[in-house]
RNA sequence: CCACCUGUGGUGAAAUGGAUAUCACAACGGUCUUCGGAACCGUUAUUCCAGGUUCGAGUCCUGGCGGGUGGACCA
C-alpha cells in the first residue's frame, strides 16, 4: 500500500466515523503550493453539498479523525480543503528508501507478468533519416522504457518500409550509376548520401519522363519478389546498407530495437487476411477491396471513412499492409498490449485500419493504442540554410555539437560527451511538451542548454556527483539518518512523489510528466545548493546532506533513464 | 463541405474540475575569497471571443474566430 492509499484509507475511515457512506473515489491531489501541505482532499466540498452541511465544517469534523502515523498535521482551508502533511519520519525514511533500491526506486510491478509491445522508428529505407524520426525515436523510446518500469516483459520492434514503387525509383537511378559506384564512397554515411541523392533523382527522373514506368514497375516487381536480377542484387546493396546504417543512428540516440517486422512480410500476409474477410468485413467497389465503415462505427468513432485495402491492380495498400502487421505482432509477440508511435498525420488513417481489423480479431483493435506525436518544424534561417529543409539526423546533430563545444567553453569535452549532450538537449526540447502537440524546432529559441533544459538536468546531475566525491575525499561518511533539529527541506517533499508519478506516467503514457517532475526537483535541489554548504568537514549534519545530494542525483538519474538520456558523472 | 487536433506573458512550455495560473527563455537588477556559474536570488508581464454547467472553469458543454492535419486506390 502507498502514501496515498493510506490516506484515502484513513479518510474513508474517518467517514465512516461519521456516519457517512461514500462510495465514490477520495481524491487525492498534490497541492500546487508546497505551503499548503504534502496530500489535499476536496472530500468535504465534494459531500457538503449532498449532505447540506457546510463544507468548511464538514471539513474539520473530517479533519478531526483522520489519524495515521504518516501524517504529522491536518488542517483545513477554505472553502474546504483539507491539507495533510506528512511526517518528518516519513519524509526522510524514503532518502533510504531511494538509495536502497537506487536504479530500481520507481519501479513498480503493476504489469508484472504481462507481454508490452512497442513499435516505433519505422524509417523508409532509401529515404533519409530526417528529423521526424529523430522525433519518432525520442518518443518512442521514452514509452518504451516508461513500459519497463512497470515489471512488464517489454519488446521494442521497428518496422521498415522495404518495398515500394518509391524504392523501385531509387533502384532504377542506382543502376543507372552502376552498382561499382557506391564502392567510391568510403563511409556508410557518404554512402547512404549517395543512396539519398539516388532516391530524390530516381523521383524527379520518374515525374519528368513517364516512359521510365515500365522499367521501374519492372524493377519494383523483381524486389517484390526476389527475383535473381541486376535490380534485385541492387536492391539488397542498397537495403542492408540502409539498414545498417539506421540500426547505428538510433543506437547513437540510445535505442536497441529487439526485432523487425518487415513491410515485405507484412505485405505477403496481408493479401490473404482481406481475402477471408471480403465481403465479410471488405467490400468490393469499382474494381478495389475497400472497407466501408457501417452506421454504428460512424456512432463511435466519427472521424472513420472509407478506404481502399487492395488496388484494383490487386496490390495491397499501406491500410492492407498495416493489416498484415497487426497479425504478425500478435503472432510473434503475443502482447497483452501494443503500442505504437506515428506522427500524428496518421491518427485518422489508423483508426479505420483498427476498425477493421477488430473485425477480423477483435484484440487486434482492443490491445492495440497508437500515440501519435506531433511535427517536428524547422524554423531559424541559420540552420535551414545550412542543412537544407529537412535536415537529417546527424547533421543536426552535428549543429548542435558545434553549439555545446561553444557553451562548454575552456572544459575539454569528447565527441561522445558532446553527443550526449546535444542529444539531451534536443530530447528535453521533443519530450517537455504533450505528445501530440507540433514542436516548432528552432535551434536558436527550442534549443536550450540553461533553465528548463536537457543540459541543465546532466549538470546538476554531474555536479551532484563531483561533490559525492569530493565528500569520500575528505571521509565525510555519507548518512541517511535523519539529524536532530533538521528541517525538512522542499527536497524530501518532492522526492518521494517519484514512483506514483511514474506509475501515472505510464498509466497517461505521458513520458513529459516525467520532465516536468524531474525538472521541478533539480530545480529545488539547486537552489537548496545556492543556500548551503553541503559538503563541510565541520558540519556533523553534512552526512545527511550528502545522502540527500544522493538521493535527488539517483532520482534525476532514474527520470533521465525513462526519457532516454545520459546522466553523466561529469560533463 | 465533413471530421479530428489545437489556441496560456514578447517567445517556448506546464497545470487528474481546485486555493494567489507554474517553469524557463528574453529584458532589467543582483549573488561568488564557494561544494563545478550550463548555477542561485529578485523585478516586469499571461488563459482567443460570447454564452452555459459547477460551491469552483485554462480545463467540461454550446456557438463563433484563428492555426494544423486528415477525408478512394500514395505512404
Amino acid at each position: 500500500m502507498n502514501i496515498v492509499q493510506t490516506i484515502q484509507q484513513s479518510i474513508s475511515s474517518a467517514l465512516s466515523e461519521l456516519g457517512i457512506t461514500y462510495e465514490g473515489n477520495i481524491t487525492i491531489e498534490h497541492p500546487r503550493e508546497l505551503s499548503h501541505g504534502d496530500f489535499a482532499t476536496n472530500i468535504a466540498m465534494i459531500l457538503g453539498k449532498g449532505l447540506g452541511r457546510n463544507p468548511r465544517e464538514l471539513a474539520d469534523a473530517i479533519a478531526e479523525k483522520i489519524n495515521t502515523p504518516e501524517i504529522t498535521s491536518v488542517e483545513v482551508a477554505d472553502p474546504g480543503f483539507i491539507n495533510i502533511r506528512l511526517s518528518d519520519e516519513f519524509l526522510s525514511n524514503e532518502i533510504k528508501v531511494v538509495r536502497e533500491k537506487g536504479d530500481f526506486y520507481g519501479w513498480n510491478e503493476s504489469q508484472k507478468g504481462k507481454n508490452i509491445l512497442v513499435e516505433h522508428s519505422s524509417p523508409n529505407l532509401f529515404k533519409p533519416f530526417h528529423i521526424g524520426h529523430m522525433m519518432n525515436n525520442t518518443v518512442g523510446e521514452a514509452m518504451t522504457r516508461l513500459c519497463r518500469t512497470t515489471g512488464a516483459e517489454v519488446s521494442m520492434i521497428s518496422y521498415p518500409s522495404d518495398v515500394s514503387l518509391g524504392i523501385g525509383k531509387a533502384v532504377w537511378q542506382f543502376l543507372e550509376y552502376g552498382i561499382k559506384k557506391i564502392d567510391e564512397f568510403e563511409t556508410i554515411s557518404e554512402k547512404m548520401q549517395f543512396l539519398g541523392r539516388c532516391y530524390a533523382e530516381g523521383t524527379q527522373a520518374f515525374v519528368d519522363n513517364r516512359e521510365l514506368e515500365t522499367s521501374v514497375r519492372a524493377i519494383t516487381q523483381d524486389i517484390y519478389e526476389h527475383r535473381d536480377t541486376p535490380a534485385y542484387e541492387a536492391y539488397k546493396i542498397g537495403r542492408d546498407l540502409n539498414l545498417e546504417y539506421f540500426i547505428q543512428m538510433t543506437a547513437r540516440l540510445g535505442s536497441a530495437f529487439d526485432g523487425f517486422i518487415f513491410e515485405s512480410e507484412a505485405g505477403k500476409v496481408s493479401k490473404e487476411i482481406i481475402a477471408e474477410h471480403t465481403p465479410s468485413v471488405y467490400t468490393e467497389s469499382n474494381g478495389a477491396v475497400i472497407f466501408e465503415p457501417t452506421e454504428s462505427d460512424l456512432e463511435e468513432n466519427k472521424s472513420l471513412h472509407t478506404r481502399v485495402f487492395i488496388n484494383k491492380d490487386g496490390n495491397p495498400t499501406y491500410e492492407a499492409k498495416d493489416t498484415g502487421l497487426l497479425k504478425l505482432k500478435f503472432e510473434r509477440y503475443n502482447p497483452d498490449l501494443s503500442i505504437f508511435i506515428t506522427d500524428s498525420e496518421q491518427g485518422p488513417y489508423f483508426e479505420v485500419v483498427k476498425t477493421a481489423a477488430g473485425k477480423v480479431n477483435p484484440e487486434w483493435q482492443d490491445k492495440t493504442i497508437h500515440k501519435t506525436h506531433g511535427r517536428m518544424q524547422f524554423k531559424g534561417e541559420k540552420m535551414s540554410s545550412r542543412l537544407g529543409n529537412t535536415p537529417i539526423v546527424s547533421d543536426i546533430l552535428d549543429a548542435v555539437n558545434e553549439e555545446v563545444y561553444i557553451r562548454a567553453g575552456e572544459r575539454e569535452l569528447s565527441q561522445d560527451q558532446a553527443d550526449m549532450i546535444s542529444i539531451a538537449a534536443v530530447k528535453y526540447a521533443v519530450l517537455r511538451t504533450q505528445a501530440g502537440k507540433n514542436i516548432n524546432f528552432n535551434p536558436d529559441t527550442s534549443l536550450s542548454f540553461e533553465g528548463d533544459s536537457g543540459p541543465y538536468l546532466q549538470y546538476t546531475y554531474a555536479r551532484s556527483q563531483s561533490m559525492l566525491r569530493k565528500a569520500t575525499e575528505q571521509g565525510i561518511v555519507i548518512n541517511s539518518d535523519r539529524p536532530d533539529n533538521w528541517e525538512t527541506t522542499d527536497i524530501e517533499r518532492v522526492l518521494y512523489r517519484y514512483p506514483m508519478m511514474v506509475e501515472q506516467a505510464f498509466a497517461d503514457l505521458a513520458p513529459h510528466t516525467v520532465v516536468t517532475y524531474i525538472t521541478e526537483l533539480a530545480q529545488a535541489f539547486n537552489s537548496w545548493y545556492g543556500n548551503t554548504k553541503i559538503v563541510d568537514v565541520d558540519d556533523p549534519t553534512s552526512g545527511y546532506k550528502l545522502a540527500l545530494t544522493d538521493a535527488v542525483a539517483q532520482v534525476i538519474k532514474n527520470g533521465l533513464w525513462v526519457l532516454g538520456i545520459d546522466a553523466p558523472n561529469e560533463m
